[in-house]
DNA sequence: TGCGATTAGATCGCGTGCTATTTAGTTGTT
DNA sequence: AACAACTAAATAGCACGCGATCTAATCGCA
């Protein structure tokens, strides 16, 4: 069998793999709050600036609204942020935190280390691998 | 918001938004094939050897029969496999690529030279990063 | 031999993530 | 004003991936 095709020599397989793994670790760390990892990530966006549209949030965490707009609304439901149509354009909708998603942040501060403590521990240089990894993402965007 | 929460320094969205690049990108070049990836990842772990049992395949590619079953079954549908129950230990069921699973290595071939095409020219260190990658998965399954 | 513990897969229910399509609202052009 | 083109979000249908649980087979040990 060509070299290319063994699994442990693909470079994918690793990258793949390592999200899963890494998707498995926050579970543990986000289940007190009741989140899901993506639902951490719009969190995360939401808490840098609030009232984004649905399209705003999409493009910074590349996901579209087939993917959004069903876990907006559990969020919604958890009653962390709200949707409601813009009055300027009907066909946009505006994601608004609640107090109570507000609030969330505080208990999340504490996750970025926790896990830092399990990536980090000395021999992995995970700013220069977090530089490629953008890169990366940005080819396979830029060509396709 | 502190510097820790914010979305553009998190090694972890990172690696989670590349892998959804790249899986988009597998997606073109699988199409022709009739795999998605994960059904790609299964092919290559039995072209390298047949006749192994779900868990083994699970073991390579750190999924468990709750993601395996369904999959497996989908692939004996496409008849690139045949799920059989082992004689020796009847709760154990052997994976075995058909002919017609077999003939498909060919067309898989020059899939991850195409890739690398896209991932490659010059900048990054994939073979680093692949080693990387894979040390911090075995970080993050030895401390959960 | 018998019976509890363990193991391998299968199944359930849920939450992503995607392509393709639909619906409703806006824009641009005549 | 009218109407085609475009846009935002929602929806449909599919395939992962997982924790939890179930079923059936095997093991271990008295």
């Amino acid at each position: 069998m060509s070299s290319t095709l063994k699994l442990d020599q693909q470079f994918c397989f690793a990258l793949h793999s390592t999200m899963l793994a890494m998707n498995k670790a926050y579970r543990r760390l986000l289940e007190p709050l009741g989140l899901t990892y993506s639902q951490y990530l719009v969190m995360l966006v939401l808490w840098q600036r609030d009232g984004l549209t649905v399209s705003e949030i999409g493009e910074q965490l590349f996901l579209n609204s087939a993917t959004l707009t069903p876990l907006l609304k559990r969020l919604e439901a958890q009653a962390l942020l709200v949707r409601r149509r813009s009055g300027e354009d009907e066909r946009q909708v505006l994601i608004s935190l609640t107090d109570e998603g507000r609030e969330l942040q505080a208990m999340a501060k504490g996750i970025p280390e926790e896990l830092g403590q399990t990536l980090g521990c000395g021999g992995l240089h995970l700013d220069e691998l977090r530089k490629e990894l953008i890169q990366l993402r940005k080819r396979l965007y830029d060509r396709s």
